[in-house]
DNA sequence: AAAATATGAAGGTCAAAGAAAGTCAAAATG
DNA sequence: CATTTTGACTTTCTTTGACCTTCATATTTT
């Protein structure tokens, strides 16, 4: 008996598969039912199946005619990426975040203006909470917008 | 999964477009009627979808002869950066914080690459903090990234 | 004829109900 | 013990409807 997490985890692979443009629109509560769950499971599912350092990006909306949306960044194919993502970790300080931005610039992979979005999202001065918090803020920012630009 | 809203959002913005994207008028309840629903509901798609930060001047008048006249207009970019800044605020939701991303590439202030790195950044996803903390991080995110496209 | 009033035809507002997705922690499982 | 499952509760977005305001015009009054 195979846990319904995995047989989501698949269904919702399977889907990203089929479609060629790498991305997927799900209703919650139509998966929850079809899978005979609780709709929060699908939630459980996506925080720990389909996650931004495993290539994953998700995009939601509320309300009526909500829905979530799964795009798949491949990041099997960079090697890079997923050393970048492995790097940046669950928490990283402010010197550390520049440096991988510098990094990227230098490497040509982003522009001198995305550089400076960058660099102002990831700011202390943007992050503007208590220090524990914010090396972990700014590591899933800056993890969600590195897998954008791949 | 289109929602009444969005289709109607849809219709106005194909009727602008036929009409060389200058204004159009229309009827509040004639609207209402032709798609079968509340006539609040037109407000509704005027209030979330034309506001000024998406570029359109909403003007109306009452009683027999009466109209709804949406404008498309286009001001200086750097007033309206500016106007953005202010707009903004302290404290930012996502639905408006994505509104305001998708106007600086409809204007072409940034790129959408840089589009999507911003969006990235700030995402209910990103900004992983209790509530009334994550639109106030977005704010400053927000913020700050604007200030480097001046 | 001019002024006052009534009528009906717009659009405006707001709050409640409905429709999704999100959160969190307790309970179950392995 | 770590992972998974469940469900009660929350937040966000949309739809609906009852009631309000404004305006043009028709009608009545002076």
């Amino acid at each position: 008996m195979s846990r319904i997490s995995n047989i989501i985890e698949i269904f919702i692979k399977e889907l990203l598969d089929e479609s060629n443009n790498l991305a997927v629109e799900i209703q919650r509560n139509e998966l929850a039912d079809y899978f005979n769950c609780a709709p929060s499971q699908i939630n459980y599912v996506l925080m720990t199946r389909f996650t931004v350092d495993k290539g994953y990006l998700i995009e939601s909306r509320r309300g009526g005619g909500g829905y979530i949306k799964i795009v798949k960044v491949n990041i099997d194919k960079n090697q890079y990426l997923r050393m970048l993502m492995e790097d940046i970790g669950d928490v990283i300080g402010n010197m550390k975040a520049e440096a991988i931005i510098h990094r990227l610039l230098e490497k040509e992979l982003i522009s001198e203006r995305e550089k400076r979005l960058m660099l102002a999202a990831i700011s202390d001065r943007s992050i503007n909470t208590p220090i524990n918090l914010k090396d972990h803020i700014r590591a899933n920012i800056l993890k969600s917008m590195v897998a954008t630009i791949f």
